[in-house]
DNA sequence: TATTGTTATACTCTATAACTATA
DNA sequence: TATAGTTATAGAGTATAACAATA
């Protein structure tokens, strides 16, 4: 393999960690190698990791604004209507006008919804023992989702 | 203020927690919250992430050739070329053909690129003590960075 | 007046294919 | 035949403004 003064330089030779925005580059690497991981999981089943989060929050939290579902999970309310419809179109979730408030859609995940949730739960399982593993073990990857939250919940806030 | 069944509901109160994908939803959202932080904290300079990035390699690796420093930072080569125009046209960064390989074009950082650095190190500075301070501490700080190594070190050998 | 959901739109980031020039 | 850089393009994801219905 032709080389010259670049020598055999692998990634690993080369000098990134010392920026201090290295943290920030890693967060979006990191992002990166699970969404590809969850995405070829799912491929065949055409589920986002949105459409999972919003599923997984409507099934624990029933009945809730569709605002609320959004700011939950960090989704403008102006995005996250093309996600609601997406669902809705599959039956997975449905919206529901409450009664006390007609500005208000209320969401709830289907028959179907939660059917689904139980099909796709062994993929979601490797899924994460994928990612676990690559961390270490479940204790590593419990620390992590700790010390992410402390990222953005701090900012909620303001 | 208004609220009916929905009562006082604050984001807290939402369960998130217990879905596997919560370690890829945080991943992002603490993406979004750092990349902010830097963004608005830059946003003078009309300095990116990934700006910032490409300068510090070639500060600490002069002569990389372009696709080895794109994919020391996860970079398609294809979308890196716009990052060094970038770089270019503002004098920070340049291009130099390599005589050993007319094909490859070797990266370096300007004397201006060097100045810029300097100048900007204490935005720099200022943005990484917010960050760390959010997590608790520069531990905690390191602590994050190597976990998140490790979400996609793994997959570079794939 | 303020809020909820919605539409429209623009901008950034990422992914893929194909081209060129060199090797 | 393969590689480095480039171009073009499409698709997500995200952000902002403005609107209708309702409070």
């Amino acid at each position: 393999m032709g080389h010259d003064q670049t020598l055999e330089r692998r990634d690993s030779d080369i000098d990134v960690s010392t920026m201090s925005e290295a943290l920030g580059f890693r967060l979006r690497r990191a992002q990166l190698a699970v969404y590809q991981d969850f995405n070829e999981a799912f491929s065949a089943k055409g589920l986002r990791p949105a459409d999972f989060a919003v599923l997984t929050v409507l099934n624990k939290n029933p009945g809730l604004k569709q605002s609320e579902v959004a700011e939950a999970l960090g989704i403008q309310r102006a995005n996250f209507v093309a996600i609601v419809d997406g669902l809705e179109q599959k039956g997975l979730a449905e919206r529901r006008k409450s009664d006390t408030d007609r500005r208000v859609q209320s969401l709830f995940i289907t028959e179907d919804g939660l059917a689904y949730l139980k099909e796709i739960r062994p993929i979601v399982q490797e899924h994460d023992d994928r990612i676990s593993e690559r961390l270490g073990g479940r204790e590593a990857r419990n620390l992590l989702s700790d010390l992410l939250l402390k990222l953005y919940e701090s900012r909620d806030e303001e």
